[in-house]
RNA sequence: GGUCCCGUGGCGAAACCGGCAUACGCGGCGGACUUAAAAUCUGCUCCCGAAAGGGUCGCGGGUUCGAAUCCCGCCGGGACCA
């Protein structure tokens, strides 16, 4: 028997494929129909573990069985390389963040070929290459263009410590990740995307999408945050001032018993101009422990003060005070919400806080509030009362009954608001691509012309943030001359959102070499949108978002045939792993546990001498020391064992545990593979085609075994109706092919028939094989099944219609739905066979003593006999 | 708090659109080869029962000839929004 011997053949095999530019797609080729299997381009952020393996194995598996269907297969890799990390950890280490984003780059490659995994190269691109964010400045011109960019005054996290602006994820708790200091919000001017203009679109064609996960257009929607209601017009008493409301329930206007305003509104500012001086110091102390407040806590915590303002209630000319609430946002809606503490959960905190009345303007159905003994809003269905005209108008129809009398008497007007803020993508950061545009003091702002991109980011060897944004301090960088009136002026010192550069980027793969263009539209709208995209569940309201806004905003400015960037959407679950923790040690590697069975037959994990371990399920990470290095995996079992477990280990999309003990099963199957295939090889050399009517009974079970079994793989390699992938199963699946094939003693002289049908069902398991271990099918292929060239180029076994049919078929026999018997019958007898067998039978003869039977019910699965059920009384 | 999703052996999990629950793998137990081993081969492994047989898909109800699957309620877990 030989070896598995993986060392030896991964590398050739490797090395072969490259030879044979296998991965190569010609994008231009019409023979075969396209196929773009994309995977989300990572941060390269260095070592790679096998947690990170899934979404490339996935892909790979995809790629390689797509190609043996016969597509054109373009698939691209390549490095969201700008960004924080790389300026951070350049810091840190003292390296300038080109060099290490460089280094990582050539590690991460070099560690996803060792993975088998296959990509054109020739279209690597990364986003911190000028050639590329040359056009990712292209497209921030093309919105500007079109009006789609403004600019606006907007808060920023400012730790005051580090001299710089943190991004939302590096604050925690209100304080900043690094040195702990508390957060300021700081005002600065930046360059906003009009993203909304898009909002409703956005929503309407998720429906379009058939192929997305729900889940992902679940949290898309809520994202977007769609909601209709009403604009209502109160009035300040005291100044005549209008201020405008937003509200989703203006069936509860006669409720309203105190108006909100959140502390940026300008109407604060009338109030302190009108205060007496105590109330001016309570209104400013308010307004600055809002402002450090972040959105979460604002929703959580319940601050408020009153203005000494009142306004005045539209539908019936009452005055309720204004007050200020940290809970109402500026960024949402018009800033201002008027407030039915008896309905809206929110206000009632609020009223119940300050103290301030509750009216009842909601009946539920069959009871009757009392404002004093509630414990919380009545936010559901019920009847209008205490409302004027609309007395006993049932709840949703109220809504719109109001709506269009407000509209009527001039008061209001029905609208859409969205949850949705315009995208602001102006970081004060170095490591990203120059915002390319320069402010002119004659002319204002003015967009850098195309033939003058790319505005390259200059070479600092010190980019520490040290004031405002880190190139304002770079004099030869920011000293430029206008384009408009080639007048001295100043660049934006600003860089663009990490974000704007993955926007775009799968419209590059496929022309990766255009000098004057980003894309060319005719190549584009052949190979887009992506058939089949693959990604972390994490990028769902992010880049997933932003990539659906640009291409909608190219396409309607004439760039693209199409409005969606992906056609077919998989998001892989995450690996983890156990890790474990000591009371002494903190985290303790995985390597340094040994388990034993402690006091009530309980696991206990145990390290050296220390108490025993606490052990958690967490993500792969360096800090819980919880990740199983690639390499090792390679070198300890061989790269294609590692493929198969991350692919077996469970349903792709979901999160799954990394078992150490788990790898063992699939590395004994692929060695019973090896032994299994040469043998199989070595007694069938030289068959025939198959005569399906000579195979010896035997032998037709293998082969029927064989082509159920490429019915199966392939499902699981199509997405199925919930949009999921069934590769664990496939794995079952081959596995058990495996084992029907018979043991090599059994091959001694084997009929000519028998040696045809035996090497047919060991070629469709070496090629079904293939796209999840391809060194070893590719092996198989050529040493034990004489194939030439590659697997890779063979075509995808399509099952036999005919090696599928059984003579005889087991179906359960059930009495009034319980099992009770089995019989072998004809696949597809009809009732009346099936009852002459079926009431035969002793166990049925003996259930049925003395009943009738009423009803015979005979289930078919695919036009095949599977069971029949007996009810008798 | 709201919305959505999920609860199946000791464990990861199968079960196609309402039709034989537990495929495949791990772990466990037994056997073989071996001086010895195991990351080898092989048999058994949901529960009760000696067996025949009976029971079982978080818990309780309902619909149906028939429910892991559909509906209602409860308990437990997760995701998203707040």
């Amino acid at each position: 028997m030989a070896d598995y011997d993986f060392r030896a053949f991964e590398r050739r095999w490797q090395a072969r494929w490259d030879e044979l530019r296998l991965f190569q797609c010609d994008t231009a080729g019409a023979a075969k129909p396209p196929s773009y299997c994309l995977m989300m381009f990572p941060y390269p952020s260095g070592d790679l573990h096998v947690g990170h393996g899934r979404n490339y194995l996935i892909g790979d598996t995809l790629v390689r069985h797509k190609l043996m269907q016969g597509y054109e297969v373009l698939s691209p890799m390549g490095w969201d390389a700008f960004g924080l990390p790389a300026e951070n950890a350049a810091i840190k280490r003292n390296i300038h963040p080109a060099e290490w984003t460089r280094r990582n780059i050539a590690a991460m490659k070099d560690q996803l070929t060792r993975w088998g995994v296959g990509y054109d190269w020739r279209r690597e691109l990364a986003t911190c290459d000028p050639g590329y964010y040359k056009w990712t400045q292209w497209v921030f011109c093309r919105l500007f263009d079109a009006g789609l960019v403004y600019r606006k005054k907007a808060a920023v996290n400012w730790c005051p410590d580090c001299s710089t602006v943190l991004a939302n994820e590096q604050v925690v708790d209100g304080r900043c990740e690094r040195c702990g200091h508390e957060v300021a919000r700081r005002e600065l001017e930046q360059w906003f995307v009009k993203i909304t203009d898009y909002a409703q679109r956005l929503l309407d064609d998720l429906e379009k999408l058939p192929r997305w996960p729900e889940q992902v257009k679940n949290i898309q929607r809520a994202r977007i945050g769609r909601s209709q209601g009403a604009l209502v017009d109160f009035t300040v008493a005291e100044t005549g001032d209008r201020v405008t409301c937003f509200t989703t329930r203006p069936d509860t206007l006669w409720g309203v018993t105190y108006f909100c305003v959140a502390a940026e509104h300008p109407l604060v500012d009338k109030a302190l101009e009108r205060a007496d001086p105590e109330k001016v110091a309570e209104l400013e102390a308010l307004r600055a422990a809002v402002k450090k407040q972040s959105t979460v806590e604002r929703e959580k915590t319940k601050l408020g003060a009153h203005t000494g303002l009142h306004v005045v209630n539209p539908v019936n000319g009452e005055r309720v005070p204004l007050f200020v609430a940290n809970y109402v946002l500026m960024e949402y809606g018009t800033g201002a919400v008027m407030a039915v503490p008896a309905h809206d959960q929110r206000d009632f905190e609020f009223a119940r806080a300050q103290k301030l009345p509750i009216r009842v303007v909601i009946s539920p159905p069959g009871k009757t509030l009392d404002p004093a003994a509630m414990t919380e809003a009545w936010a559901e269905d019920g009847l209008m009362t205490a409302s004027g005209p609309f007395d006993g108008t049932p709840t949703p129809a109220g809504i719109d009954k109001v709506i269009a009398w407000l509209e009527e008497k001039g008061l209001g007007k029905g609208t859409v608001q969205f949850k949705l803020h315009d995208w602001c993508i102006s970081r004060q950061r170095y490591w990203g691509a120059p915002v390319p545009i320069v402010h002119c003091p004659a002319c204002g702002p003015v967009r850098v012309p195309t033939e003058q991109l790319p505005v390259e980011l200059p070479t600092l060897e010190d980019f520490r943030p040290k004031g405002r944004s880190v190139l304002e301090s770079v004099d030869s960088f920011m000293q430029t001359t206008c384009p408009t009136c080639a007048g001295p002026a100043r660049r934006d010192p600003d860089t663009l959102d990490t974000f704007v550069d993955s926007a775009w980027y799968y419209l590059r793969y496929p022309n990766p070499d255009l000098a004057d263009r980003p894309f060319d539209k005719a190549t584009v709208d052949r190979w887009l949108p992506v058939h089949q995209y693959v990604g972390g569940r994490e990028h769902a309201s992010g880049h997933l978002l932003y990539s659906r806004f640009i291409v909608k905003a190219l396409h309607d400015l004439g760039e693209l045939g199409f409005d969606e960037p992906f056609g077919a959407l998989f998001c892989q679950g995450m690996i983890g792993m156990q890790s474990y923790r000591c009371e002494q040690h903190g985290w303790v590697s995985w390597k340094e546990v040994t388990e034993r069975e402690g006091p009530g037959g309980k696991k206990e994990y145990v390290h050296g001498t220390c108490p025993p371990l606490q052990a958690e399920y967490f993500k792969m990470s360096k800090t819980r020391l919880n990740l199983v290095s690639a390499s090792d995996m390679a070198e300890t079992w061989g790269v294609d064992v590692q493929r198969l477990y991350t692919m077996a280990v469970g349903p792709a999309e979901q999160d799954a545990e990394w078992i150490e003990q788990g790898v063992v099963g699939y590395s004994k199957f692929l060695r019973r593979a090896l032994a299994t295939v040469e043998a199989l090889g070595r007694a069938t050399a030289g068959a025939g085609p198959v005569d399906p009517g000579a195979l010896s009974p035997a032998v037709r079970d293998v082969r029927r075994k064989a082509h159920e079994t490429i019915v199966r793989v392939s499902s699981g390699l199509e997405l199925d109706r919930e949009g999921n992938f069934g590769f664990h199963t496939a794995i079952s699946a081959m596995i058990e092919l495996e084992h029907a094939f018979p043991a090599e003693k059994d091959l001694g002289d084997l009929a000519a028939a028998d040696a045809a049908g035996l090497r047919e069902a060991a070629t469709i398991f070496v090629k079904l094989l293939a796209p999840f271990a391809p060194h070893l099918a590719e092996e198989l292929w050529h040493a034990h099944l004489g194939g030439q060239e590659t697997v890779f180029r063979q075509a995808w076994p399509a099952a036999d219609a005919q090696a599928l049919v059984r003579d005889e078929v087991e179906i359960a026999v059930q009495i009034q739905g319980k099992p009770r018997a089995k019989a072998m019958v004809p696949p597809e007898a009809d009732e009346e066979a099936l009852r002459r067998i079926v009431l035969e039978l002793p166990r049925v003869k003996e259930e049925l003593q003395g009943k009738t039977v009423r009803k015979f019910i005979v289930v078919k699965k695919q036009n095949v006999n599977n069971l029949v059920n007996i009810v008798a009384g």
